[in-house]
RNA sequence: GGCGGGGUUCCCGAGCGGUCAAAGGGGCGUGGCUGUAAACCACGUGGCUCUGCCUUCGAAGGUUCGAAUCCUUCCCCCGCCA
């Protein structure tokens, strides 16, 4: 191993900070030194899955990670793994993931790009896209050579492979497969370095068994902690529908951060925030009480608008949260909706149509007193309304549903 | 190939001939409290022209006055043995 210079040593723990693991011991700072020593900058690989399209800030956090390497100078190769998505990966649990045809791939990776970079440089000096297709629609002689640098006892020592085999549930060869082709991917855009989230570092460190089988360099590995989800508990995930989309419009982003819980916060702050805002790590959490709190998560949330959209769009989206849910008034802005000719509103059949949920659900909202005509707040006997009651009146649903009404 | 277990409403999971739109929990929603946090309380959570009607318990047939519950065939999942 070179001799780490101690600019490499302070890089490489400045860049590891926030990382559950960055492996082996001395690796980064012995690449950066490396990349220094040769005047080229590092290769760092980072894998998606073309599946789910929408980036959210659980990918954020790496996503930020990977920024930062860039902004020390060095590539960041995006490989979209397309081949992987057509074969369907079953990877964790029992239900198979869904082919996906080429075209949905397409669709997928194009958004996926699209939103990546809103946190990723795109400078082409400093990012790299690229499809696993292009190289592991492969010969079966070369899939046998590929497969023959992995034993099944290393794949199973893998957790869950070890959980399920010791379960006696069921592996499949694909799922066996999958860690094998992700190392490939290592091999054929020579990675120096390769991040994933923590539940990636086996699949990370095979893939420099496999490097090495070929003869080629072994990549350092980092992985990210998982972000909570806006319930602060489980991971973040579209299908837990707790994830907070980086293209959210700025109101929703502002939103939902406020809904997090408490605890959540300091998480946020030092994964999401703490390479661009000054107070992001001295969060501590627990200190933080009643209005503090609140302001702590409002500045929270300001930040991520700002940083994801931009700084007017952070203050405009706080002012119009402060409108709508510190001082319960309306919102700047509210779509308006026409009333239905006649002498009366059929309100349930009203509120289906506007919000797109059905009449017995609108109903049920209306005999709970989830709906207001204006000031008034309407119960179970308001099925009927007249026209001239409500024409001009703001009919709210909830607490974030609004609509001006307007006879036509 | 043989043997066995299983597919229930968003999820888990009870039901095993009528009293079942289907227990219970989770999640979610609404109201209260409040900081769109937590905790807590209440109510709700298939649809509709709503004291009733319609559709739902993997699919299709059948038995029955009546089926999520019984029978037949089919599809799918899981385990064991080979």
């Amino acid at each position: 191993m070179p001799q780490d210079t101690p600019a490499a040593a302070r890089d490489a723990s400045w860049l590891a900070r926030n990382a559950v693991d960055s492996l082996p011991d001395g690796a980064l700072a012995a690449k950066l030194e490396e990349a220094a020593r040769l005047g080229r900058p590092m290769r760092v690989k980072f894998g998606i899955d073309p599946t789910a399209p929408d980036i959210h800030l659980g990918h954020a956090v790496v996503l930020g990670k990977l920024r930062e390497f860039q902004d020390a100078g060095h590539v960041v190769v995006l490989i979209i793994g397309d081949y992987t998505a057509r074969v369907g990966d079953p990877s964790g649990r029992s239900t198979l993931r869904p082919m996906l045809s080429g075209e949905e791939i397409d669709a997928n990776s194009a958004t996926f790009q699209e939103q990546a970079l809103r946190i990723l440089d795109s400078d082409p000096r400093k990012l790299e896209v690229r499809r696993n297709g292009e190289w592991l629609d492969m010969p079966m002689i070369d899939l046998l050579s590929l497969v023959r640098t992995t034993t099944v006892a290393q794949l199973l020592e893998r957790e869950d492979f070890a959980k399920r085999w010791s379960a006696e549930e069921p592996i499949s060869i694909l799922e066996l497969l999958y860690p094998l082709l992700q190392g490939y991917d290592s091999v054929a855009v020579d990675a120096d370095v390769e991040l994933g989230g923590t539940d990636q570092k086996f699949n990370l460190l095979l893939a420099r068994d496999i490097q090495r089988h070929y003869g080629r360099a072994q990549q350092a590995i980092m992985t990210m902690p998982i972000l909570a989800g806006t319930d602060g508990k489980r991971k973040m995930s579209k299908s837990l529908g707790n994830q907070i989309g980086v293209t959210d419009p700025p109101g929703e982003m502002f939103g939902k951060a406020m809904s997090i819980p408490d605890e959540a916060m300091e998480e946020y702050y030092r994964l999401l925030l703490d390479s661009r805002s000054p107070e992001g790590s001295t969060l501590e959490a627990g200190k933080l009480q009643g209005s503090s709190a609140r302001d702590a998560k409002r500045r929270l949330a300001h930040q991520l608008v700002a940083w994801l959209h931009s700084e007017q769009a952070a203050q405009d989206a706080e002012q119009e949260w402060d409108r709508v849910f510190a001082q319960h008034e309306l919102p700047q802005e509210i779509a308006d909706a026409a009333l239905p000719a006649g002498e009366t509103v059929h309100v349930p059949a009203l509120i289906a149509e506007e919000f797109g949920i059905s009449r017995s659900e609108a109903r049920r909202l209306l005999e709970q007193g989830g709906v207001w005509l204006g000031e008034e707040q309407l119960g179970g006997e308001d099925q009927d309304v007249a026209v001239s009651r409500a024409d001009g009146q703001v009919l709210r649903v909830g607490r974030r549903r609004f609509r001006r009404l307007k006879a036509s």
